[in-house]
This record gives C-alpha cells, sequence and structure tokens, in this order.
DNA sequence: CTCAATTTTTAGGCATGCCTAAAATTCAAT
DNA sequence: ATTGAATTTTAGGCATGCCTAAAAATTGAG
C-alpha cells in the first residue's frame, strides 16, 4: 500500500469530514471516482492501521493520527500552492492541480526551506489556512458572498480553488483573497449580484458568489 | 504499469548504456535494487512498448522512443537539481535525492517555467550537462582528475552525483564545478594526489580523484 | 571442445488497489 | 411495521510489479 494512495484517502475524508460531518462510503468513492466497493475495501486497511474508526454502514472518521497526517498533507499541498505562485509565477487556477502531485514527494526539509522562503505564510493562493508543522490553523470567516445584502462593503477571504475555470472568470475582475469589493445590489429570487471592485462594476453570478468567502468591514 | 517505474528503469538503461554500452540483466538489476527475475519479466514489457530492443539472453537497448523519454526524465531531474539548489539553498549533496523524486511528478509546464527562471541552464550543480527539449546536450570533457599529471593547472567540470558523503567533503575543500586547481603532486602507485585550490593545499585520495572531471587550462 | 560457473529466463506466488455483480443492510415513506 | 429504494459490503477477478527456486542458455578455462 502506497502512502499516496493513503494520504489522498485521508485528504479526502478530512475534507468530507470537516465540512459534512459523517463521512460515507460513496460520498468518499465519489470525491475519489473510485468505486464505493473498493472504497470500502481501503477504508477496513485504512482502520487496520488506525487511521480511521470505521463501523461496517456506518462510515468512517479519522483517528487522531489520520487526521495528523491528513493536515501534513494539507499543509503540503498549500505551501506548495503558494510556493508555485510566488517562485514559479504559476496561475492561480493552476497552482491545485500541480500541488495534487508534488505533495506526495515532499519532504520534511524541502517543507521546511519553502515554509521559511516565503515567510512562514498562513494563506495559500486562495486564501485557504496553511496549517502549521503542529497541524493547528486559523480558520477563515464562513460567511458567503452569496449570503450578504446589498450595501455591504466586504473583503474576500477565500475561494473554492477546485474550479479552474471560476478562478479564472474571478481572476479576471480581479477578485482575489484580500481584495475590498461592494456590494451594490443583489437580485431577488437567487439572482446575480452586482459588485463594484476597484471602481469597476460587474453581474456575478449566483453559484460563482456561493464558493467565495468574505468578511464584513 | 506505472509511470514511474517504466521511468527509472529508461534512466537506469540510458546510464549503463552510456558507460558502457551493452546493457546485461543483471546490471540494471543491480542498479535498481532489483531481482534479476523481475528485471527480466519487466523489460519484456518495455520491449513490448518499443521502449527498447530486447534479444533473449543480450541484454537491453533503448529504441528511439525509450531514448527520448529517458532524456527527458534526465532534463527534469538536473533541472530540479539546480532549481532546489538555487531556489532553495539545497546543499549540493541533497539535491540528487530530493529530484529522484521530483522529475516524476514535473509538468511540461512547470519544466518550461523552472528552464526560464534558471536562465535556460546548460549544467546541473554537479556540472552534468542539462538536455534541453529536444534532447540535445553537450557533453562534458571525459578526463579524470586521477589522470592528470602533476604540474598541471586544471579547471573542475564535473563530479559524480550519486556520493552524498563525498559531495559533501569535496565542497568543505571548495571543490565545485568551475573552480581551477592546480595538481602539485601525484604519488605513485596510485596514492593521493596534492593540490591547490584558492591557495590552500589538500591531499586528495585515489578514489576522490577519480570521481572528478577536469578540463585542461 | 567440453563442462562447470555464471548469467538469464521461466514458473509459480504474493501484495496492492482497482473493478463488477450480487447480497446484505439501512433508510424512508406509508 | 412493512417494503421498496438506496447504500454498503461481500465475493470473485484482474493488472502491476515485485519475489524465490529451478531450469535453460551462455561463457570461458583448460
Amino acid at each position: 500500500m502506497q502512502n499516496q494512495v493513503i494520504e489522498d484517502y485521508l485528504k479526502a475524508i478530512y475534507k468530507i469530514q470537516t465540512t459534512s460531518g459523517k463521512v460515507a462510503t460513496t460520498a468518499l468513492a465519489r470525491r475519489l471516482k473510485i468505486s464505493p466497493a473498493s472504497v470500502t475495501q481501503m477504508v477496513k486497511k485504512l482502520s487496520d492501521m488506525n487511521l480511521v474508526t470505521y463501523t461496517r454502514y456506518q462510515g468512517v472518521e479519522l483517528t487522531e493520527s489520520g487526521m495528523k497526517i491528513a493536515l501534513e498533507v494539507l499543509r503540503h499541498h498549500r505551501l506548495i500552492e503558494l510556493f508555485l505562485a510566488e517562485a514559479l509565477g504559476v496561475p492561480w487556477d493552476k497552482v491545485h492541480e500541480e500541488a495534487e502531485k508534488w505533495e506526495h514527494v515532499l519532504s520534511e526539509d524541502m517543507e521546511d526551506r519553502i515554509d521559511a522562503l516565503l515567510g512562514h505564510p498562513t494563506r495559500d493562493p486562495h486564501g485557504a489556512p496553511i496549517p502549521n508543522r503542529n497541524g493547528e490553523m486559523v480558520e477563515t470567516s464562513r460567511l458567503l458572498l452569496a449570503d450578504q445584502k446589498a450595501g455591504q462593503t466586504v473583503e474576500i477571504v477565500q475561494v473554492h480553488d477546485h474550479d479552474s475555470e471560476l478562478l479564472r472568470y474571478l481572476g479576471g475582475m480581479g477578485l482575489y483573497p484580500n481584495v475590498e469589493l461592494q456590494i451594490l445590489e443583489v437580485a431577488p429570487f437567487e439572482g446575480p449580484l452586482t459588485i463594484k471592485v476597484a471602481d469597476k462594476e460587474y453581474t456575478l453570478g449566483r453559484k460563482a458568489a456561493e464558493q467565495i468567502f468574505v468578511r464584513l468591514l
């Protein structure tokens, strides 16, 4: 059983666990693009290795050591994303994909060097918090831009990192973490938002606004 | 069959092929630390994939496409070595080991970015030539420091990269590629060399001197 | 040119991690 | 409380890439 596979499972379990609590076989299978049957099998092995607790038909949960590994991988992933963006100028819509591969080959020594080079950063290019070496991180605001009211001035805190196309779209409007924007109008019935960024106005679809976390100013 | 495994085989075949010509199963097995029986099996698959030519009991040779891949991996390896040294300050005795892992996850896009960042370099930190995107490279001098005579002034061109301890030893004396040194004395019966580097004298064992390529000045 | 030593291949096995089809269990609606 | 739908697990299989032991081919010393 290779590291890469285990790490991908633990990372996926972590993601699901922190967003929706219980981690069902099917949810894991969907995220990993693996059949549910295979997931069941693998999850048993992870359980044997004390990385997750598993009860038949009841889903899994990370153990302490499973959580530790998941957070290490997450740290690698986000450090690499930032490193690629800063050191190599990789556009923010591409860093995720690359980091998916690099995260599994990063030694502790390289991790430390990158961390130091970047000045011990706490946020990746999408605004997601980077766990420190002890797995601690400062959580981001959980306010969705989509839920805010017209008239508000907010600052972008974090953006979902999975959809490359969305990231390019947002980048085109200058919508990055730490950027301030005004909500001019919110169309009713789940309609689009009209926003003002750097003195320009844009119309932002509801779907996009649901991928953006903000804090109030 | 994963990329990593194929790439490691092709790289090993390349190395043996360019140093000793024919590539025997056992030699490959020794280098890869895999049993000869397993190598035979794998080599058949590589042959099926048209990456090597293989005749039972006669060893293997890279085909054109096998050579192409081997050179790509070599390019990745050496670019990464230099990148780690330059961008992250990794000491030259550690870059090889790290590059062994990174080389397999480097996309073409990242390769180009690193290449550009480093100014399209032609030598890695050990002085080994970096193939360009077409697999072309300028070969280094094949003169061994160990074969030179007393009184010569030479410049280090390349150093073998596999032995971390040797590299630390050489680094301690300031013996890096592009460094000039004088051979003051060569002890007979395969004895050590006395050399002068940056106005300091050192005694260099025969074994070490056999790992260093130079050009005459 | 022979035959013993060496090299290489074949045969048979094993672990990993994936799959599909079918069976077992849980869930939810009545 | 029942039952049909959905979820999850079990059973059986497959490809990859490694292993050891034994057989086959090659090599080289006399």
